[in-house]
DNA sequence: TTGAAAGCGCTAACAT
DNA sequence: ATGTTAGCGCTTTCAA
């Protein structure tokens, strides 16, 4: 069923037809009563590839999401959409798995549908400049940098919060309590991402603080799930009962290393203190209550929305925006005896 | 950049590039590593909407998710996504918001992307004949069927669990510890969906067990978040302390609810016991664990796909199926002293 | 107010 | 092995 059936059993032109379907003023009630009619009875739906490939412009743009299962992601995306709807846009999302390019993905939505411009919500550290020419129009990077490429500053947009830096602060709050043997659970410790930024932020901070790198309390799980978390947390603990705190670098994991710290019978904070990053809702309802640096989801939502529209408008160049955490304080930990 | 401009720097036309884009072996080497160079140079990107537009089928198989955030669903698209690539088809994902029309956004999609089938992963449970008229390919309902509406079996498809008896179970399952006094906790009491059909199997548990329903002790908490429920389980603390056993309709505001009572210096479960129905891994992690029915995630995702695939290739016609829960014993049930 | 016709970018016959 | 061309379904001039 196409726009030419339509007008057929209508007896008017495709054009007509077209007319009503985009709410053209220019039609007599009498023809658009008719063509609204048909198009109810016989079920028919826009093709809307057609639809795109005809049109010269939007005022669309596009949010491609690396990574489903992120609860953080889960919470940021509405944020942008409304911001994005509030500046006067359109969004279109677009999952994608994390196995996948995002630049890719952007790209091919970019011309399909004629955006405007591209929020990337995660991706990889470590754009090459050719690896960006794929995207001919402004992109904003949302909570990821490029820290482990070679881009230069004015060759993208990002919000993000430090994460070296907040790493750093997390486990400075541990040794500020009176630990000295802070262990930390993480994805891997060169995965040129997330995990080793904060990797390196919990280096820096041990060194700050003069203690020295135990490597054999650097655990590392190989995969971001809770499952993981778990079992590479229990094998930390059969191997060393010698540590009073932890710095696990997300919530979900820190959770379900929490669970493992109670079932091998320790308790926390009273055995072994635990911190992490994210600020995740759940962290706040378990008992105990997860100490954790909260990621600003409003901010980290509004302004990669912020620097697109301005760049979009030509009101701005390219920016980059990075964001404090705020610490929520709570339950998981205590200073050392 | 079109695949006219292409053409014209490699001086061939452009069927020829379309070859090379497509992997059509009749092209010569050295045209196709020319038209390879350039399409790599200009950082070309095919536009997807023509390409969707002059394909007259495809072997592509949508799946719409309604409602981003639940963490079961989450879990679910990646064993469809398996499946459908085992069955030799593609999977073509499409995230919509809980106000969104599934039907229409499924219908959309099948048009534009030529595709051979639907799987819906969350939506309403009152169709309409009519509505439904929408989707001239086969399609599966996943997690949800048509109770509140009036369509014959042989319209649709479904996977679901028995919601009804399921709640039902949880609740007897409770009774069978001695519970007489027991609360529920869901969204609304009234919304055609699942948290309706789970009051429902709360009532038949009461009744069957000759337990007068005490309205006051069921729960609306008016939306399906953790925040919400929380506050709730606070309100009915306040209103009631004489229940000894809570069910709630999903895991996740079971979890806010046993913090609620904890802070209010009860325990679960010595004081009250809680039991919900979904599984998603948290509540394997948290102190207590919760007990809960497990929906049978990989076969919610594997038998949508059998279905729609049978359906597709002619093989069988719609079936509806009704999936068991397990039990997966917590620590946040005891028996009544 | 309505219709005819061009053309968006691509693929797939059909020629050569 | 490569080129020519029709046409996918729609919107949008341009004419009437």
């Amino acid at each position: 069923m196409t726009i030419k059936d339509i007008a057929e059993r209508c007896g008017v032109s495709v054009s007509t037809v077209s007319r009503v379907l985009n709410d053209h003023p220019d039609v007599s009630k009498m023809v658009r009563d008719r063509v609204l009619k048909v198009i109810d009875e016989v079920h028919y739906v826009p093709n809307s590839s057609a639809r795109d490939l005809v049109k010269t412009q939007s005022d669309d743009v596009g949010l491609v999401v690396r990574g489903a299962g992120n609860p953080f992601f889960t919470e940021v995306i509405p944020v942008i959409e409304q911001a994005i709807e509030r500046a006067g846009y359109t969004l279109l999302t677009h999952q994608i798995n994390t196995e996948d390019d995002e630049l890719r993905a952007g790209a091919e939505l970019v011309r399909s549908k004629k955006l405007k411009g591209l929020i990337l919500l995660g991706g990889c550290f470590d754009y090459s400049e050719e690896q960006i020419k794929v995207l001919d129009v402004p992109f904003v990077c949302c909570t990821y940098g490029n820290s482990f490429g070679k881009l230069r500053d004015i060759q993208y947009s990002s919000v993000t919060i430090d994460d070296m830096n907040e790493a750093r602060k997390a486990v400075e709050l541990l040794i500020g309590q009176g630990h000295r043997k802070i262990a930390i659970l993480l994805d891997s410790i060169c995965d040129s991402s997330i995990s080793e930024l904060r990797y390196l932020g919990y280096c820096q901070a041990l060194k700050a603080a003069g203690i020295e790198l135990d490597d054999d309390l650097v655990q590392e799980t190989g995969a971001f799930n809770m499952e993981d978390a778990y079992r590479s947390m229990k094998e930390l603990l059969q191997r060393r009962d010698d540590f009073t705190a932890l710095f696990v670098i997300a919530d979900s994991m820190a959770l379900a290393a929490m669970r493992a710290i109670h079932d091998v019978g320790k308790q926390v904070p009273k055995d072994i203190s635990v911190i992490a990053i994210d600020g995740i809702p759940m962290s706040a309802y378990v008992v105990p209550a997860l100490t954790t640096l909260v990621q600003p989801k409003k901010e980290m939502g509004e302004e990669p929305v912020r620097i697109l529209v301005d760049m979009i408008e030509g009101k701005a160049g390219n920016r980059h925006v990075i964001l404090p955490t705020t610490v929520r304080e709570g339950e998981s930990i205590c200073a050392i005896r």
